[in-house]
DNA sequence: CAATGAGGTCACCAGGTCAT
DNA sequence: ATGACCTGGTGACCTCATTG
């Protein structure tokens, strides 16, 4: 069930993440119909939320026709539905890329492509001529836009009545494309960014930049234009060979498990090994904590306990945990280019990016590729962390009013509404990059905190998924202004809870605001604050901790530590202390209703 | 903002009320020949939707185009006039609320808004400035009023290129579909049931009979066949219901909504009122509360700590907690004005089933209306709860070992596996009953928490919702042997950790596990692990709750109780102490843990 | 047999039409 | 310009033939 949590089935072929998929990107929506040409810009994404047949992602295909029994799990190799898999991994139409239900004409490929290549051939049709250069990429969404190049590319990719084989594969075939399928999974998998973070070299370098794949949004270029005749290939293609990818480390961080509700545990990441340098700086277990001892780095700006906003480094939904993911999918989606894969629920690594990068809020249920994707992204887009890297802003960009679109409240944001106008590929950039430093000062953070680099790395990892947004919360409590009730955002414009409730982002923010209150109001000290937090950190949410038991050593002398404070600092340290403790759960909450709500959005954006 | 979720749209016409939802009730009943035949099954529904009710307002339709075909009785999804609907709701335009005709651009639209929409895009239209704020509110009457504003309209709500989808709806797509109306449906519906058992006059009586609402209905009823003309819903339905059962109770329990993480709080019932008993039996709000004092009524066979199995209460998934009554989702359909709504007259409510019960691990993906339905509803079937009523047994029907369908691990279940063979209606009967005396259970003990029922009814309601699963999750935590790694079901079976999970219940049983173990090791007494539950409830997740003061005060008062009572037992005060409140966050994540689980199940059954 | 794909079917939709 | 209708596809599912 993990991962499965939503989707299914399909599973997530979202492909891209970033850029990659090669879909959703032309869009055309009104205007400009020349957009279209452009095609390739869109980081898609969109249709990556996969899982729900909703109409964003690929298509649907679920069925389970017969009758009979399949217990899925059991044969790797074939599961039912009308889907292909292979292994857990689910085949892409070589024509557009949507889910493939078979091997038809030759060639893997999805319920329309077959229908469209019987219907051409039978009949014979001559379709009309391109409107433009005969050139068209086809992708799930636009491939009816165009039958003449679409025909085309069935042709190019191999699809003919000759092609056809009949009665079930070969064993042998099937054996060869498991293979290469994991292979080029194998590429691809395993949290490597995070590790590298933990213990990597230095934390220093921006995960994603290093990272060759140009990752994000530009992409489509390969593929576009004549794509077609290329390769034929072999029938059953897969050059999973990776095309050039010289590092190809990196990236990816699977994680699929949802950062905080972890329901599949990391174990499948059996092979973390990969790198591992060294750096593991050594603290003895010893707890107890010096005062300030492992503060955040950034420096509030002093004054008032917590000071408000600016000034607060960089901030964000722990996103790249489990972003990541998105990068190396898309590499390695145009790494097979052909069919692709991706895996589905159970099958063995996790891959999926299911994951849902935390952001925050949203609302509406609306569904649009083209935009939708934008709006994704943006979401979390300019984060705080803008104040750290000066270079993004997004603030140009937002008016004051909210426009009548779909609004992403996120605090965390410059603003509470974004210009949808951006390109979204732009917007998908610098969203990654924006959220780097907020996820690596949680690490380094993470790092200070007596003996937590004791622990195993898994667990490290596991705990830094799962506690990520909690930690943030914590630490960005002040940005919630209580006495104004007014939120502060990036661009350090405040908005009142009531507009921005007004705008959708409800309960989320309200409980947010809430938990702000409540903790602002114990007024903790820096230090108290910081032994908080790595409280909070080492107390997430444990399924998948290989080790609780060390877990649970190090929670409790941070625990201790932090009593100790409070009982120095504060007269009533006993309601003290158990108001702080009383704010896990509530934390925890805060947690869910933060998933649930990016869950929501990614099902009904 | 959630009950919006669904994006609207969504109108009951459904004149017959009846049995409600075709669908999904009768689809599954047939069981056995599964398959093909479900196609054409379905006897129901939409014929009847003829009648309908040409709505004051909207436009025309009705025509009834195609001569031919019109076999749909079959799928219940749609009928076949023009307009789409789906389980007997009609879909509105999510532009401008006039009666969509069909799934255009992505979006549910009109004629109207489809032909502008493509007209726009075609021709890249750009329209003339609003001459007012642009931000005209679009409705049918008016939506060729403002261009601008029209088409701004369209795009907002998603309207794209990208996003059309070709070829018939995807059944899994139409389920989901169902599943998002039925919780917003439910969503909006209110807690009454539980009101019931609050405020109502008699715990004992049973909450849902005295409403006149069949409600239920969602059951596989009868109905199917010629329901349709009959009569408003109660008849047929109800009927249904528990032939024998004497008390008719709880049937339906429809919740949804994920237990805990309310996300749409109740606040859409505003409406609470309904009808309120005395016995508000007065305690004052002090809180310290005595020894025993408000421990659960039912006694554990005493002897050790808790002892299993056995003897124990009942127990449940507090599934009724969510339920409800429909009335007042119609009320609210009508109310919010938006897509959603209207209803046909007489519609009683919906009433789908697709609740979710709260029933615990599951897993398999595939999907196959007949089964799993029954499954669904035996899921968590015979419950303890039977141990109290003794006359659900399903143990005639538990074999020993796994059968090869799909399982339904729930400690709190006879067994972990189900006969598929009972009749599902059987089942779903069985399973609301011995849910009742779970929640009731919970209910009366928190009744029994000094202070407790000085708090708002609406609050009351709200704590209950959101934290029955967690009281019973610590009031079974017995269940689980950790020395023999069993978990002991309601047939007195026990069974090894390893099968169950081999069986396909993870995370979640691991988690449960876990904690148990965790807590057992605590020995705390009775008294104190009373007090502990009562801390739990009050702890609940609070999204939702109007006065959060008052809880916060009880919960103090609470807290300072059971710290009280563990100095007075254990040396290690302090340590056990912090060690309990530590339980919380964990109890929290297991509640997600289980809510995901559920809807994932709801998802992909 | 059982897996698996060609074809067929028909629910559904983008677009085009044309009376209003 | 609008939108009720029609037409020409499209593609989710199903049936049946083919093959290991």
């Amino acid at each position: 069930m993990e991962s499965t949590k939503l989707g299914g089935v399909i599973a997530y072929i979202r492909s891209s993440g970033s850029s990659l998929c090669p879909e959703a990107c032309l869009s055309d929506s009104s205007s400009s119909s020349t957009g279209s040409s452009s095609n390739s810009s869109s980081p898609s994404s969109s249709p990556s939320l996969s899982s729900m047949p909703g109409r964003g992602g690929p298509s649907k295909h679920a069925q389970s026709r017969s009758p009979t029994s399949e217990k899925t799990g059991a044969h790797p190799s074939t599961a039912k539905s009308g889907i292909t898999k292979l292994n857990g991994m689910v085949l892409l139409c070589k024509v557009c890329g949507d889910v493939a239900s078979g091997f038809h004409y030759g060639v893997h490929a999805c319920e329309g492509c077959k229908g469209f290549f019987r219907r051409s051939i039978q009949q014979n049709i001559q379709y009309k001529k391109c409107l433009k250069a005969e050139s068209c990429t086809i992708v799930r969404i636009n491939r009816n836009r165009c039958q003449q190049c679409r025909f085309k590319k069935c042709l190019s990719v191999g699809m003919s009545r000759d092609a056809v084989r009949f009665g079930r594969i070969p064993k042998r075939e099937k054996q060869r494309m498991l293979l290469e399928m994991q292979n080029a999974m194998n590429n691809m998998m395993t949290n490597s960014q995070l590790h590298h973070m933990l213990h990597g070299t230095q934390a220093t370098s921006c995960p994603t930049e290093p990272i060759p794949i140009p990752s994000t949004t530009s992409r489509p270029s390969p593929s576009p234009s004549a794509s077609s005749s290329s390769s034929p290939s072999s029938s059953a293609s897969s050059s999973s060979s990776a095309p050039s990818s010289p590092q190809s480390v990196s990236a990816d961080s699977e994680s699929n498990v949802p950062m905080d509700t972890s329901l599949s545990s990391a174990s499948s990441c059996a092979s973390d090994s990969g790198e591992e340098d060294a750096v593991t700086g050594g603290n003895s277990s010893s707890a107890a904590p010096q005062d300030g001892m492992f503060a955040f780095e950034q420096e509030r700006p002093a004054g008032s306990p917590v000071s408000p906003a600016r000034g607060s480094p960089s901030l964000g939904l722990a996103e790249q945990l489990s972003q990541s993911s998105m990068e190396e999918t898309s590499e390695y989606a145009s790494r097979c280019q052909d069919n692709v894969v991706a895996t589905s629920p159970k099958s063995y690594q996790p891959v999926y990016h299911t994951q849902l990068p935390q952001s925050w809020a949203y609302r509406e249920e609306r569904t649009h590729s083209a935009m939708q994707q934008q709006q994704l992204n943006s979401a979390s887009s300019g984060t705080y962390a803008a104040n750290t890297q000066s270079s993004y802003h997004y603030s140009h960009s937002v008016n004051g009013h909210a426009p009548p679109m779909r609004h992403l409240v996120c605090p965390m944001n410059t603003s509470p509404v974004v210009d949808p106008r951006l390109p979204s590929h732009e917007v998908w950039e610098e969203f990654s990059m924006s959220f780097t430093p907020a996820v690596k000062e949680v690490v380094e953070f993470a790092k200070r905190i007596p003996g937590f680099q004791d622990l195993s790395q898994h667990d490290q990892v596991s705990l830094l998924k799962a506690g990520t947004f909690e930690v943030l919360m914590v630490r960005f409590a002040s940005l919630f202004d209580i006495n104004e009730r007014t939120v502060t955002f990036m661009s350090g414009r405040k908005y009142s809870l009531e507009a921005l409730r007004s705008m959708g982002a409800g309960e989320l923010l309200n409980s947010m605001f809430e938990f702000s209150e409540k903790l602002l109001s114990l007024h903790l000290s820096e230090d108290e604050m910081s032994l908080f937090t790595a409280v909070v950190l080492v107390s997430a949410d444990r399924s998948g901790i290989e080790d609780m038991n060390s877990v649970e050593v190090l929670q409790d002398n941070l625990i201790r530590a932090l009593r100790g404070l409070i009982t120095k600092n504060h007269a009533n340290e006993a309601a003290v202390f158990t108001k702080l403790l009383l704010k896990l759960p509530d934390l925890r909450s805060l947690n869910n209703l933060h998933s649930e709500a990016l869950l929501a959005f990614k099902v009904h954006p």
